[in-house]
DNA sequence: AAGTGGTCTAGACCACTAT
DNA sequence: TAGTGGTCTAGACCACTTC
C-alpha cells in the first residue's frame, strides 16, 4: 500500500496531466485540502511539496498553490525515463535492436566506472533503437551480475529497467547523468545511421540502489541532430 | 534569519565539501541529531530530506543516512548553477567579454519565449566567455524589462545573477533547461574560436521568479569539445 | 529486543497577501 | 483582519535492520 501522501499526490498529478487542472489554476487551500482527503495538514504539505519539487506546482506564501504547465512538451532524457517509456509517450514509430548480450569480465574502464574488483562478472548489453526507420541511438549497458543472475533476450528487447524492478524488485533510488559532445567511434559508424555526422552525443548514466550500491552503468550514443534533454531544476532549498 | 534546519543542513554540507565528512560515513542518527542541535525530529528530518534531494547523504530504513561522493567532480552546467561560480570552481583562466548590451523591443520570437506581448522592452545581453585565451562559449541573455530597469556594463562583465539577487532582490526559484545541437550560426562564427567545428550545443534556459513568473530567457552556445553537463536526478517520489 | 528511518497526527506561532 | 503557506514542536505507531 502506498501512503496517503504519495496517494493524494498520484491523484493531483493525474488531474494535471489529464487537464482537468489547468495550469495556473489555483489549488483548494492547505485547510481545504486536509478536509478533503480527510487527513492532517503534514499528510498533506507532504504531497504538495513533492508536487512542487516535480515541478507541478508553485506554492505562494499567503496566497496559495497553482498549477504550472512546464510539463506540456517534454520529450526529455530527463529523470530516470527509460527509453521505452519515452518512445510510447511521443509515440514514434520506434524500435529496439539487440545487438550483444553477454557475462564478461571486468576490464579496467568498467572496473573504474561500476566500481568493481578485477574480474567480477558483467552483464554487457548493446542495443540499437531505431526511430522512423533510422538507427538513432546506441545503449551500451553494463549491469554488475551480483544483482542480477538472469538476462535473456526478451527482457532486453522489452525493458530491462521494468523487469528489475517490477521482476526482481530491485528499487533505483537516484542516478548521477552526464552529457558531453565526442567524436565517432568504430562502433557508433557500425551500429548507427549516422548520415555524415561526425560526432556524437554521449549520455553517460550511474545508477545507484536504495542501498546506494552503484549497479548499472549505462552509456547511451546519441545522433546529435536528434538528440534532446530537458531538466527542471528548483533552487537548492 | 534563515530557518533552523537550513542552518542545520548547511552546517552539514560544508562538513561533506571540507572532507570532515567522508563518504559512506554513518550520520549521528536522527534522534542523535535532535539533542546535537537541540530542535525537534522534524526539524533535523527537513534537513535530511534537504540533504538527501540535493544528493549529499541516503538515508537508509532501519540503518541511517549515509554520506555520498556524488558531488567529487562536479564542473557542471547543472541546476542554475550561473559561469562566474562554475569558472570560479573550476579555476581554470576565464574571462568574460561583454558584446554587446541594449534595450529591444520584443520580436515574434522573444515573445514566444519570454511570455511577453508585442512591443515590450527587454535587454539584450551577448557575452563570451574565454577559458584559457579560446572563445568557448557564447551566452546570450534576453531580461524582461519590467523586473530589471537598469542594467551596466559593470554588471554584466561581472555577475548579473548576483546583481539579480543581491541588489535588486529578485527570487530566483525554478528554471527549466534544454539542452541540443545545432548547426553553427554566422553569430557562433563571429563570436567564438569554433576551431572547425560545424555544430554547436545549446542550452535553452528559462528562468523563473518565486511568483512562478517567467522573467529571463537565456541561450548558452557551447563549443562541442569543451561541453559537459552533469546532472544528479533522484526518484520523483 | 533495541535502534533506525517513514508516516501520520494535532497544535502552535510566524510572515506574507489580500481586503 | 482573515486567510495563506512556512516553521517548529511533541508524541504515536509502523517496517526494517541488527543483535
Amino acid at each position: 500500500m502506498d501512503s496517503k501522501y504519495f496517494t493524494i499526490y498520484n491523484e493531483i498529478v493525474s488531474k494535471i496531466e489529464n487537464g482537468k487542472l489547468e495550469s495556473s489554476t489555483k489549488l483548494p487551500s492547505e485547510n481545504e485540502l486536509m478536509e478533503i482527503y480527510n487527513v492532517s495538514r503534514d499528510t498533506i504539505r507532504k504531497a504538495l511539496t513533492l508536487l512542487e519539487r516535480n515541478g507541478y506546482i508553485q506554492k505562494i506564501k499567503g496566497k496559495g498553490s497553482f498549477v504550472l504547465d512546464i510539463h506540456k512538451f517534454d520529450f526529455s532524457v530527463s529523470g530516470l525515463t527509460s527509453f521505452k517509456e519515452l518512445s510510447e509517450r511521443m509515440d514514434a514509430k520506434s524500435n529496439t535492436i539487440l545487438a550483444e548480450l553477454e557475462v564478461i569480465k571486468a576490464d579496467d574502464y568498467l572496473m573504474k566506472q561500476l566500481d568493481l574488483s578485477k574480474d567480477e562478472d558483467v552483464w554487457k548489453v548493446i542495443r540499437v533503437r531505431e526511430i522512423e526507420g533510422k538507427r538513432i541511438i546506441l545503449d551500451k549497458d553494463f549491469l554488475n551480475k551480483k544483482f542480477v543472475s538472469l538476462l535473456t533476450r526478451e527482457i532486453c528487447e522489452n525493458s530491462i529497467y521494468e523487469y528489475l524492478e517490477n521482476d526482481l524488485g530491485l528499487k533505483i533510488s537516484f542516478a548521477k547523468k552526464e552529457i558531453t559532445v565526442q567524436q565517432i567511434t568504430e562502433e557508433d559508424k557500425k551500429y548507427l545511421d549516422l548520415e555524415g555526422h561526425t560526432m556524437i552525443v554521449v549520455v553517460k548514466n550511474y545508477t545507484y540502489l536504495e542501498d546506494a550500491s552503484l549497479f548499472q552503468y549505462t552509456e547511451s550514443r546519441h545522433r546529435p541532430d536528434k538528440f534532446r534533454f530537458v531538466d527542471f531544476a528548483r533552487r537548492k532549498h
